[in-house]
RNA sequence: GGGUUGGUAGCUCAGCUGGUAGAGCAUCUGACUUUUAAUCAGGUGGUCGCGGGUUCGAACCCCGCCCAACUCACCA
């Protein structure tokens, strides 16, 4: 049953400390000094004034005076009052500079005023030259300043910081603001995807943009929201793949084409789970999966030498070794080596049960399932967990791989891999399945599926068969999960960490 | 959805066997011209997640609910 999310009234926690600057906003204004002002730019920023300085003589820079005047902006992370001198720490987007206010520099109307108006918390513009204190920090020597904007909610601790998850997930830019490595692991990511388009980019393929709002479920195993056209009157649901659509374009002649955008799950939430996730798909005509594992080998482990510097990223405290060429093994090889079955028992329907059974997979779900579906729940227990450095599985059943090529040479495989890493899933790749009859049959025993019951099972695309009567050129595709590598490559334990507004419920 | 742990001031946390709700930082007042977790003196600040119950008395015990983290299930 749907939960009502909207609360009543909506009433915005208030304490003694947040009704005090409240007043103070007031008082200023009555001095004459706008708490919200605008107008007023920094010329530089701290990052930049550090640099400038970093290779003169200390010994030079301890006696201020005669030198440029700098000005930056930002937000006021420390104060320290002593009577007629004061030091602040200010921190911009590129990091963070102490300054310090004097009566002498300032003048004694100006500095009160100063110590008056300015508080933790509040963002303000500063300018004046820099000089080095006695402690030998770079230290920007106020003669200007401006208040900006007035903070009226205290900020955590300085000592420990935010360190509530909870708090940190739903007021992300409060954790912004305390925690440092939170951007750097968001401007990684950026640095990430940027990497990817570029590679992509470079290898002639063509990004675009296929719909989030589909009116039939496809692509992959998994629940779709449901959502409402008004207008149409028709339900629609949040895409949890653009698979069909990309290969549409391979019908229409688009040649290689990748997008990189959400796809939407409505399953449960985890360390490795959010319900909105980014996926990067591509296809490549003419190609097959086993180029597609050259150039996925090839893609990553640049793309880790570029973010980490290396090609062993640790990752959790163990190290993954990223270089090329990566380890190739069949599902039911990973099995056989694993120690979990022999080659004989693979074949043996209930011999594959009664070794499920012995690891932990319930009876009642092994009772109801095939042969390959035994195989592949076996893999997903005992193997996957343990397949710590890049892996392509290859030769999945084709009873689980309903949009892959059959493999030439028994139609009960497909021209499929998963690649692992760190004990999970990081992407999903085939030859494409581009035989209509093929796959109508799939569709029709997909929504017999759905019809006994499988929420999971996709819906009958009959334009889909119809683009693929028109022919589609063979061809490769595979899905990235971007979240699980950024996760990878910026040594993060949860999903979470990754995304800037990770879902929650509402408080 | 199941299990485990947790929710006490804005933040980080104490709170014994049930007996007047605490500290540090932040905030307010005062002192202080080289601090950087500044220091010193004094003050303010609480629906103890929410709702019931037991009890002379509940932050603490019992029941229900909410939220989170971890974990299992499901999944990429």
């Amino acid at each position: 049953m749907a939960k009502e999310n909207r609360k009543e009234t909506p009433i915005i926690d208030e304490n003694e400390v947040i009704k005090r600057k409240k007043e103070k906003i007031v008082q200023l204004k009555e001095l004459g000094v706008n708490a919200y002002a605008n107008g007023v730019a920094p010329d530089t920023t701290t990052e930049k004034v550090i640099a400038l300085y970093k290779d003169e003589p200390l010994e030079a820079l301890k006696t201020p005076g005669g030198r440029e005047k700098h000005s930056i902006a930002g937000r006021v992370v420390a104060l320290r009052v002593m009577g007629k001198l004061a030091f602040a720490r200010i921190k911009d987007e590129a990091g963070s500079l102490q300054v310090a206010f004097t009566r002498d520099t300032m003048g004694e109307d100006f500095y009160k005023l100063f110590k008056k108006s300015c508080d933790i918390g509040d963002i303000i513009w500063v300018e004046g030259e820099v000089f080095v204190t006695r402690t030998e920090e770079l230290t920007l020597l106020v003669d200007k300043f401006t208040l900006l904007t007035k903070s009226i909610r205290p900020l955590p601790e300085k000592f420990h910081g935010l360190t509530d998850k909870e708090l940190r997930y739903r007021q992300r830019y409060l954790d912004l603001i305390m925690n440092d490595e939170v951007k750097k692991s968001f401007v990684t990511r950026t640095k990430i995807v940027k990497f990817i388009r570029n590679f992509m980019d470079e290898h002639d393929f063509l990004e675009v943009e296929t719909p989030m709002l589909h009116p039939l479920v496809s692509g992959a195993a998994a629940k779709p929201f449901e959502t409402h056209h008004n207008a149409l009157d028709m339900k629609l649901v949040l895409r949890i793949a653009p698979e069909l659509h990309l290969k549409r374009l391979l019908v229409g002649g688009m040649g290689k084409v990748y997008e990189i955008n959400r796809n939407f799950r409505n399953e449960g939430i985890s360390v490795k789970h959010n319900p909105e996730f980014t996926m990067m798909e591509f296809y490549w005509p003419y190609a097959t999966y086993e180029d597609m594992m050259l150039f996925t080998e090839k893609m990553i482990a640049k793309l880790a030498e570029e973010i980490t510097g290396s090609t062993q990223v640790v990752y959790q405290e163990k190290t993954i070794d990223f270089s090329a060429p990566w380890k190739r093994m069949t599902v039911e090889e990973s099995l056989i080596e694993a120690g979990v079955v022999t080659k004989d028992a693979l074949k043996d329907e209930s011999a594959l049960k009664e070794i499920a059974k012995t690891k932990g997979i319930s009876a009642d779900k092994i009772e109801k399932m095939s042969r390959f579906k035994v195989m592949m729940e076996l893999f997903d227990e005992v193997v996957e967990p343990t397949l710590w450095n890049p892996t392509f599985i290859t030769k999945y059943p084709s009873e689980v791989s309903p949009l892959a090529r059959r493999s030439e040479d028994d139609d009960d495989y497909t021209d499929r891999y998963e690649l692992f890493m760190a004990g999970r899933e990081i992407a999903n790749a085939f030859s494409e399945l581009n035989d209509p009859a093929v796959q109508l049959a799939v569709f029709q025993q997909q929504a017999e599926a759905k019809q006994g019951g499988d929420e999971e099972a996709f819906d009958m695309d009959v334009d889909y068969i119809r683009a693929l009567e028109y022919a589609m050129p063979p061809a490769a595709g595979q899905g990235i999960g971007i979240d699980r590598l950024v996760m990878l490559l910026v040594d993060a334990p949860s999903i979470r960490d990754v995304i800037l507004f990770p879902h929650m419920r509402p408080e």
